[in-house]
RNA sequence: GGACCGGUAGUUCAGUUGGUUAGAAUGCCGGCCUGUCACGCCGGAGGUCGCGGGUUCGAGUCCCGUCCGGUCCGCCA
């Protein structure tokens, strides 16, 4: 006797006796022949039970679907009895002699077959048989095989697993920490890291040259279809290896997994420039699947007599570009064109001109568009000429400062690919390289592109010297427009370090109270060392092709950042508050 | 912090211009049938229309507020 726990059942099992455990799919009570179909790894198991085996039946009559059953009998082929040709599930089926009932089950609150589509609120809160599903459970098995894959991968080349702190320190740039009361430090808190990125650095000083962790991250930041408030990384960071080393691995990594668990070859990732990719998508993640591409005409426009154009144009923080839609003509409605107007809105564009190209042998009457009348003939026929336009082309225009009109035209890209379907490929990877080091914000202050403890392409001088022109050794993996990783070379020399605190605005004695330690780390012989981290949950969301991170997570919170099962965040008791020394609000008005 | 979409039976949804007893499918309960596989047939139960207020002779429907879920902007070094 053998005994398959959910096991599978293939046709070369015939004749075999199989003991099965599992859950009814879905009720059938049959009279005299009762068929209960077991939930199974690859699909489902189909048991039949002889209308002699009374006991059977007589139990079986009243299985409900869920139940958890525990059948015994003899794997046979389907006879000529048995044969249905429209039989949908199992290839064989037992034929039972024994039926217990494991475990009872009351109806369900939803129904878990595939034909409902469930609100995800009902299924996050019996989020326990919202898994029983078949989507849910092949996407976390197929996340249990990719992270495996993944050690495998990194194990063979020779990256050590080390685990890194979760009750760390806040540190003071980044993201919202979540904090943790100190029981033992009165009034001071530990904080849940956003990433291990320091400890993994202070590990490369310690001589662990390439480490690797799947890293559970948390960052109290509002939700997105892609971002949860904790989620996992696949942390790596490496000594004495250059950018193209640790890009080479880490490609062969994600290269491997697709291979190994799609059967899909993503070839070499090309690599583009930041700046390009602003230039030509918008983006710093774009979505190389749409041929669609911004084209810059700013110069076109310095002198039209059209402010709308040409204020951006002769602005030096200004953009004017177009993007144009081949065939968009009749593709697209007068409505759809107003619902883009309003879409390029909600990124700030005050607006979202256009011109149908009817004929564009006839610059007078040959352009349909609310704004042609302001262009004269001679820059009607430049458009033309460097959008390459074709009759029944549509060409969309933004102006605005530089920044506005890169989000707006590529946000809009992105959704006409969607919309009109573009795509023209399943899988566009790519590295975007050479970010800036800062960018600077609307108080004019500089902020860090990647992270503070990037290195700069240039020496600390010329860095102080011209911040905002100073490239950064990053580099970020993009796949299908999201950034699936991101990592850099590091800085591993305490007076680079302390420059671009100097430059972020952190001064001499936040550095030595935030970071004393790396700073410290850095005077002992710190090897030159980078690496990088990808977003699991996104790699295991585009991989599955979910549209959302919750569905590739197996407890995932809401986009208010809770539960609705667990009915975390909850309160707590009042003795549990007081060895914490911590008083709510309401406390401290009743106290005041 | 902001914009938008949604909330009606256990579940998924419909519900017209504000108008009599709020419907369908599925699930559930009872009966029949039995080689079915989203089984079939007959019957039945099942509703605080998210919550609070307002307008009205009358509100699921209109208005205001609020809560919950979702998409997005800001935010996410």
């Amino acid at each position: 006797m053998r005994s398959d726990y959910c096991g599978t059942l293939r046709a070369a099992d015939i004749g075999r006796e199989v003991t099965l455990c599992g859950w009814v799919d879905r009720r059938r009570d049959h009279g005299g022949v009762i068929f209960i179909d077991l939930r199974d790894r690859d699909g489902i198991v189909q048991v039949v039970f002889d209308p002699d085996v009374g006991e059977h039946f007589e139990r079986a009559d009243r299985v409900r679907a869920e139940y958890v059953l525990k059948v015994s009998g003899r794997v046979r082929a389907r006879s000529e009895a048995t044969v249905n040709p429209g039989m949908a599930t199992g290839e064989v089926e037992v034929y039972g002699t024994q039926l217990e009932i494991l475990s009872l089950a009351e109806p369900v609150p939803f129904q878990l077959d595939e034909y409902t589509a469930v609100g995800e609120d009902v299924r996050l809160k019996y989020r326990y048989l919202d898994l029983r599903r078949n989507e849910m459970q092949h996407n976390l098995r197929f996340r249990s095989r990719l992270t495996t894959a993944i050690r495998n991968y990194l194990d063979g080349e020779g990256f050590l697993d080390i685990e890194t702190p979760i009750l760390t320190r806040a540190t003071p740039e980044g993201a919202r920490d979540y904090l943790v009361p100190s029981r033992t430090h009165e009034g001071k808190f530990f904080a849940l890291p956003q990433s291990p990125q320091l400890f993994k650095q202070l590990l490369m000083v310690s001589g662990f040259d390439r480490y690797y962790q799947i890293a559970k991250c948390f960052r109290d930041e509002d939700l997105r279809a892609d971002r949860q408030p904790e989620f996992t990384q696949i942390d790596i960071e490496t000594s004495f290896l250059e950018e193209g080393d640790i890009m080479s691995i880490t490609e062969g990594m994600v290269r491997q997994l697709f291979q190994e668990l799609k059967g899909v070859e993503l070839g070499d990732f090309p690599r583009m420039s930041y700046g390009e990719a602003m230039e030509r998508f918008g983006s710093d993640k774009p979505d190389l699947r749409i041929p669609l591409e911004m084209v810059e005409i700013k110069d076109l426009m310095r002198e039209v007599d059209f402010k709308v154009f040409s204020g951006p144009a002769n602005d030096p923080k200004g953009r004017v570009a177009a993007l144009k839609v081949p065939g968009g003509n009749h593709k697209l409605t007068r409505k759809q064109i107003d619902d883009y107007g309003k879409f390029v809105g909600i990124y700030g564009a005050k607006g979202l001109a256009y011109i149908k190209v009817n004929d564009k042998s006839d610059l007078e009457n040959g352009l349909q568009s609310p704004i042609v009348k302001f262009l004269p003939n001679r820059t009607r026929a430049a458009i033309v000429e460097r959008m390459a336009a074709e009759n029944g082309d549509l060409i969309f225009f933004g102006a605005d400062k530089g920044r506005i009109v890169a989000e707006a035209l590529g946000a809009l890209r992105c959704k006409l690919g969607a919309d009109l379907n573009l795509y023209t490929c399943d899988w566009a990877p790519l590295w975007v390289v050479d970010f800036p080091m800062f960018e600077e914000a609307d108080d004019g202050s500089l902020t860090s592109l990647h992270h503070p403890f990037t290195a700069p392409s240039c020496a600390p001088e010329a860095l102080e010297q011209n911040p905002l022109a100073a490239l950064s050794r990053a580099y970020d993996m993009v796949l299908n427009g999201t950034e699936l990783g991101g990592g850099s070379i590091r800085i591993h020399d305490q007076v680079m370090q302390q420059t671009v605190f100097r430059i972020l605005g952190v001064d001499a004695g936040e550095q030595r109270e935030k970071f004393g330690f790396l700073l410290d780390a850095l005077k002992y012989g710190a090897p030159p060392h980078g690496g990088l981290a990808f977003g699991l949950d996104r790699l295991v969301m585009l991989m599955t092709g979910s549209d959302s991170i919750r569905d590739v997570i197996a407890f995932p919170k809401t986009q208010s950042a809770a539960c609705v099962m667990t009915d975390a965040p909850g309160a707590v008791d009042a003795k549990q508050l007081r060895e914490l020394n911590i008083r709510l609000r309401q406390q401290e008005k009743q106290i005041s």
